[in-house]
DNA sequence: CTAGGGTTAG
């Protein structure tokens, strides 16, 4: 049995009473020890003891400050490392709390170990004004020559952008390191100084990885990817930052064929570099590629980040793979990843996108501190699904928590308003937005406000705001008006809109489907045949319709008049099947929006059983247990038959039918569909 | 006996 008191600690040999233990690796049976022998709140043993814990890997932060909490009087050592930790776990706002404790109840002076940790979390946190007071306190201490202490100070400023500021600092140190140059030449970059970063690039007489690397991301940064290339080629060594700098220089300029090139020939990687190669893919919208590279980094043995997840499941979103998404998600649930951020409006987005409304709400209703980001997520996402009422319930609920809605929550608002035909609470929620929020409206607010006046049939009132309206309205808004124009037949008002689309972009063709659609609408042939004519003529195709179903784990892709997947025989059967149910229901096809050049009847009919929705839903309709709702995502708006056709379909099966269109989403179920027919 | 500031993704 092991004899250390505290009475017999002054004695040198016997303060290290872990030596006699055997085998110390675990710091957790060493506190147990020290609390045993009364040996736990000497300063020295503490601060080992904290020390111990900060090395130890299988501990966590958290664990790390139960200890320190424990301490009576913790020493200036043990209070460095638990402000350092935090930092270095992305933890800055904890830490400057922490700093804040060690100042007021410490009765303990920073030195040149705490103040670096303090202003890089400042630096970190964009906290401009806690990073100003802090260098008073750098002033004041006297610490006007430390090295460590001002080169930090340095470094804080370039995060700030505050250029100036950081070469004062610089300017007046009388000794300088190589890392103070690195972090003015990354303060100048940020400025978008590349000149003068490369001036000080020259200058300097060393030069290590770090400041190339700088001078790779700052070139790519300002689109001169090669030069930047002909920096990196020049390097004399590198590291994984420099690689990667290199690749985000490609994906920037959308040259995701030589980012790809660097990445194949790295033969190590970090997990920097994946998550740059899979959040380039993403903006790029190569989202197979992302995907594909997510789970080679899961089989490789790495181990993602949040940035990683974020990424991931933005491109399962713009793709709707719901089951992918699913196995992320339960990935992690698994390895306990918190959703209190960016990673739970990611979450929340997935579902939304991928046509699963229910798991959203699970997922927003599960998150304890809802920010901002959830709440404007959710709320879009029911506007998109037709679930007005609750979105409008959400926001207002999430008034009566304090949450202060943003420019974007609005968008969501609005968005919900024009799905359920709500006139009154749009206009209401736009003025609400200026007056109480003080939020300018932006275009794509205008959008809304247009669209719900459009959908309503204020068309006049519609074409109102556009003319009056401050800001230069977008194609978009047009279509809105066009669109609109084509459901209430409002020929003159739709050919005024077309133009404004035509003059903004001459080459869209759902404006030229949108006005043939409605001169069709209006038994306008003559008209509709100059569309066509004029569409020749500028050379614009209709972008061919395609619509992808999930089975099995795997995407089938169905493209209009599509004969290549294995299953056509047993679709095809199927079609003819729905077209005989339809028939004995009473349904008759709607030919008047069949944009091709087609004579007959019979062929006119023909060309619409063949748009890739049909084919995808026949496909679900064979290959999904019956009871599980048909997913299908579509690139073009779905036409008027078979909107139709669908909302039959839904009722004779028996199925719920979810359609992801363009710009929302369609829930069929019992006949009829949540778009309330308007889209 | 132990400790600090610079580059890359989101």
């Amino acid at each position: 049995m092991l004899q250390v008191t505290a009475s017999s600690l002054p004695s040198k040999s016997n303060l290290y009473p872990f030596q006699i233990y055997k085998n110390p690796t675990e710091p957790a049976q060493l506190l147990a020890l020290s609390l045993k022998t009364a040996t736990f709140n000497h300063p020295l043993i503490s601060s080992r003891l904290i020390s111990l814990y900060t090395h130890s890997k299988s501990t966590t932060l958290d664990h790390l400050r139960s200890v320190f909490d424990q301490f009576q009087q913790p020493t200036l050592f043990s209070w460095n490392t638990l402000i350092k930790s935090y930092v270095q776990n992305q933890r800055s706002q904890e830490s400057l709390f922490l700093f804040l404790d060690f100042i007021t109840r410490s009765g303990l002076m920073p030195d040149v170990f705490t103040l670096p940790c303090v202003i890089k979390a400042c630096g970190r946190l964009m906290a401009v004004k806690e990073g100003g007071q802090i260098h008073g306190l750098v002033f004041k201490l006297g610490f006007g020559s430390d090295l460590f202490v001002q080169g930090s100070l340095v470094g804080m400023y370039s995060k700030f952008k505050d250029i100036g500021s950081a070469r004062k600092v610089f300017d007046q140190m009388t000794e300088r390191d190589l890392v103070t140059w690195n972090s003015l030449m990354d303060g100048y970059v940020k400025d978008g100084e590349i000149e003068l970063a490369m001036e000080l690039f020259d200058e300097m007489t060393e030069r290590d990885v770090v400041s190339w690397t700088v001078m790779v991301d700052g070139l790519s940064k300002c689109g001169r990817v090669d030069d930047a290339r002909k920096v990196f080629d020049e390097m004399p060594r590198r590291n994984f930052a420099s690689w990667n700098a290199m690749i985000n220089g490609y994906m920037r300029v959308g040259d995701f064929i030589s980012a790809r090139g660097l990445f194949d020939l790295m033969e190590d990687k970090d997990i920097i570099t994946w998550n740059s190669m899979i959040a380039g893919y993403e903006h790029n919208g190569r989202c197979s590629e992302a995907l594909k590279l997510f789970t080679e980094l899961l089989n490789l043995g790495y181990v993602p980040t949040h940035s990683t997840l974020v990424s991931t499941l933005s491109a399962i979103s713009w793709s709707a793979l719901l089951s992918k998404g699913r196995r992320v998600h339960s990935y992690m649930v698994k390895n306990d990843h918190k959703l209190d951020g960016v990673l739970g409006t990611s979450l929340i987005e997935m579902y939304c996108k991928c046509g699963s409304i229910e798991t959203a709400l699970k997922v927003f209703e599960s998150i304890p501190n809802k920010k901002l980001g959830h709440w404007t997520t959710i709320i879009a996402g029911l506007g998109t699904h037709g679930q007005a009422t609750l979105a409008l319930d959400l926001f207002l609920e999430m008034l009566k928590m304090n949450v202060i809605p943003n420019a974007i929550t609005f968008i969501g608002v609005l968005t919900a308003c024009n799905h359920a035909g709500l006139v009154e609470d749009g206009r209401r929620y736009f003025n609400m937005m200026i007056k109480d929020y003080q939020i300018e409206p932006t275009v794509e607010h205008y959008g809304c406000l247009v669209d719900i006046l459009c959908r309503a049939g204020h068309l006049e009132e519609a074409k109102n705001v556009i003319e009056s309206m401050p800001l230069k309205p977008n194609k978009v808004i047009w279509m809105s008006l066009l669109s609109a124009s084509r459901i209430y037949k409002k020929v003159e008002i739709g050919e005024y809109a077309a133009q404004n689309v035509t003059e903004i972009d001459p080459n869209f063709i759902e404006s030229y489907v949108l006005l043939s659609n409605m001169y069709a609408a209006t038994g306008n042939w003559d008209k509709v045949s100059r569309v066509r004519d004029a569409m020749r003529k500028t050379g614009v195709k209709k972008d061919p319709g395609c619509s992808l179903i999930e089975y099995r784990d795997e995407v089938h892709e169905f493209i209009a008049g599509d004969k290549s997947h294995p299953w056509t025989r047993e679709i095809y059967h199927k079609l003819s099947e729905i077209r005989e149910r339809l028939k004995s229901v009473g349904y008759v096809p709607d030919k008047s929006q069949v944009l091709l050049h087609i004579e007959g009847d019979d062929e006119k009919e023909t060309e619409l059983e063949s748009h890739s929705e049909r084919l995808a839903i026949a496909f679900g309709l064979i290959s999904l247990k019956p009871g599980i709702p048909i997913r299908i995502v579509k690139n073009l708006r779905v036409c008027n038959d078979c909107h139709s056709v669908t909302k039959h379909l839904s009722k004779i099966y028996d199925r719920e039918i979810i359609v992801r269109d363009s710009s929302r989403f369609h829930h069929f179920k019992h006949g009829s569909c949540s778009c309330m027919d308007y889209w």
